[in-house]
DNA sequence: ATTTTTTGGTTAAACGTTTAAGCAAAACTA
DNA sequence: TAGTTTTGCTTAAACGTTTAACCAAAAAAT
């Protein structure tokens, strides 16, 4: 009886609310408060199943909670916890598989843990890297995992975030004078791989179209197919070396320029598939068998590499296993806060997926 | 001479902290304040150029900021304005062409305004879509810019959002029933071209591999390829429209099923390009010869319908502009907020795109 | 029966801004 | 010269949470 009377009580006092709530406003923490006649303190700390609170009384605000509609604002907690639960990524662009595929497992193992991902696009562009930058610290985000633009050289940005103390991870671009956490594949032994392979094929003059020496990871591809040729003496020219912006249009331009030649490569390594299609389509043009009179080998294993006439050998990163471990590098941040973790620096084993385009001849 | 006891008296506070904050802590506009002996309300009115500060104020608020390196805490004024200039995207995916160029084009609108996105995938799943719009609306967006997933049917969550009075802009998979803005395409005009285009390379037998017919875009579709067929006087037979989710696989297997038809098609027109791919694929291992045998034409414009072989003809979407006129209609509610505007429904025309897979046998 | 501990809260301050309201001094007006 | 307006600030409250510190009442321990 007494239950009734009560309930009777709370309905009256709810349904005075929800009038209120219907002339605007959202529901806050305040109002569940004042519905049950309690604190505004212990309807946060109700909500948050703190120890101190009884069952009951969670129960109650959890039930005023739902009814009233009511919605945690993220900003007040976050900027009374200092945490935004907010990371960013940056990335030179997402429609790439490559990268679509790494955001998309950062953002399944942070999710799980509360994190929501903001993703920004550099477009491979450093001044809009800067920007991607400045506009995730303003928006206070707790950590920031980053594939560099290939034009970034200039570190200073990412200077600034380390010394902000907010976490930076760096995947697949990454530099090693910024001490920071890297994931990525093993690209000089990728390299090797793919020399190896072509000259199992039979491939005797192998030419290179690579990425910009300065960047890291397309560094590491040169050493790889340098040290490669030479352990199979081959011919390593100059002219059979080529540094490229690995865009499609400059894939073509390059192969072109290596169709020049006297005497012409019969297989190329492109370092990207994206410059590899290109390069494709220069071949094709010039009707040039594809692998009959030239192989060609691609890196990143990007789904279009499958579906091309002939289809593309390249590298599979393991995109979904470099997401991962990115978010979860970001996480051990969050959690042993005092202790000071050692650097990781992931190195994971690609693959080499063989098609058509590098079959026998 | 006072000037440079001022100046002197100016530097001794700034390097006090200065130190105080390589003890760590972030600078806040307190800092500023008491370095300049002024009122944190002043740096704020400051450092927001209010005309009722004076410029030699401004100036040195502006000069002690950059020294001490202050970043404004964008949680705290977002709470105190109840504006995060935060906008939310959700897309069904990032690594199509068509998704990743509309992001693109937005995110370049609202950042000159001082917006910034945050993108996420729903993976064409229903659930992940409703969790998506939860995890924007806990982070306070000011807006959304959402595609629907194949899936959705159910349109509670968006009403939601409406409810709770955040701008709400649909592009490319909108519903009807949904009353908000949209941009998109025209499909049903679309559909037509494709058939007037068809019929023009001699095509009799024009099969149609569509989306969800509950999808209004695909059900667009699907009455313009009904409507066109029947103008032309062609065979409309049931198992030349198939329904199909319009993955790359389910392409594939729907292709092969038109090819068990005893009377073939000799053009199937499909409704997606990742669709279109497949379909090519299972041609090619049915040694069909395209366009000779059967005609395709894919829908979006993907870049690697203009690689494959042969090439495929699609329609282009006009990614950009989509993009651009969603983001611009979110910032029409930001502008005038008191007058209620009216519903933005754009329909661009789309255009198509002639290539290889459909030229004249 | 008294002391100690536990339970279930409350109060008040804090997070870093913005902004309405107020106010003294300076500058203009008549 | 007195009154009015403008300038250039200051004070204090507010945004919606969280949390440290406190406290009364109930339960447990002695």
């Amino acid at each position: 009886m007494i239950e009734l009377v009560k309930t009777i009580y709370l309905l009256k006092r709810l349904s005075k609310y929800i009038k209120k709530l219907n002339i605007k406003k959202k529901t806050t923490i305040k109002d569940i408060a004042n519905v049950l006649n309690i604190s505004a303190a212990a309807v946060s700390k109700a909500l948050n199943d703190d120890s101190r609170i009884s069952k009951k009384t969670k129960k109650a605000v959890k039930q005023v909670a739902e009814n009233l509609n009511y919605q945690p604002n993220h900003l007040a907690s976050a900027l009374r916890k200092g945490k935004s639960k907010l990371v960013g990524v940056i990335v030179p662009r997402t429609n790439s598989n490559f990268f679509s595929s790494v955001i998309q497992n950062i953002e399944e193992v942070l999710n799980k843990e509360g994190y929501n991902i903001i993703i920004t696009q550099s477009n491979e562009s450093f001044k809009k890297e800067c920007d991607s930058i400045d506009t995730l610290l303003f928006t206070q985000v707790d950590g920031i995992i980053a594939s560099m633009a290939n034009e970034t050289v200039d570190l200073d940005y990412y200077e600034k975030v380390k010394a902000k103390g907010i976490p930076l991870i760096l995947f697949d671009r990454g530099e090693n004078d910024l001490n920071v956490d890297y994931i990525g594949i093993n690209d000089y032994k990728s390299s090797q791989d793919i020399i190896e392979h072509l000259v199992k094929q039979g491939r005797k003059r192998i030419a290179h179209i690579g990425g910009y020496k300065r960047t890291r990871i397309f560094n590491n591809r040169i050493r790889g197919y340098i040290d490669a040729v030479n352990k199979h003496q081959l011919p390593l020219e100059p002219e059979l070396l080529i540094e490229s912006s690995l865009t499609t249009e400059d894939g073509k331009e390059k192969m072109e320029q290596l169709l020049q030649l006297k005497e012409r490569p019969d297989a190329v390594y492109v370092a990207s598939d994206y410059a590899a299609l290109g390069a494709l389509q220069a071949l094709k043009e010039r009707q040039i068998k594809v692998p009959d009179d030239i192989a060609l080998v691609g890196f990143g294993d990007e789904p279009f590499t499958a579906v091309v006439t002939p289809s593309i050998t390249s590298i599979n990163q393991h995109s979904a296993e470099i997401g991962k471990q990115a978010a979860l590098t970001f996480l051990g941040y969050t959690k042993k806060k005092t202790v000071k973790q050692s650097l990781n620096k992931i190195i994971l084993d690609a693959e080499l997926v063989i098609r058509e385009s590098s079959k026998n001849p």
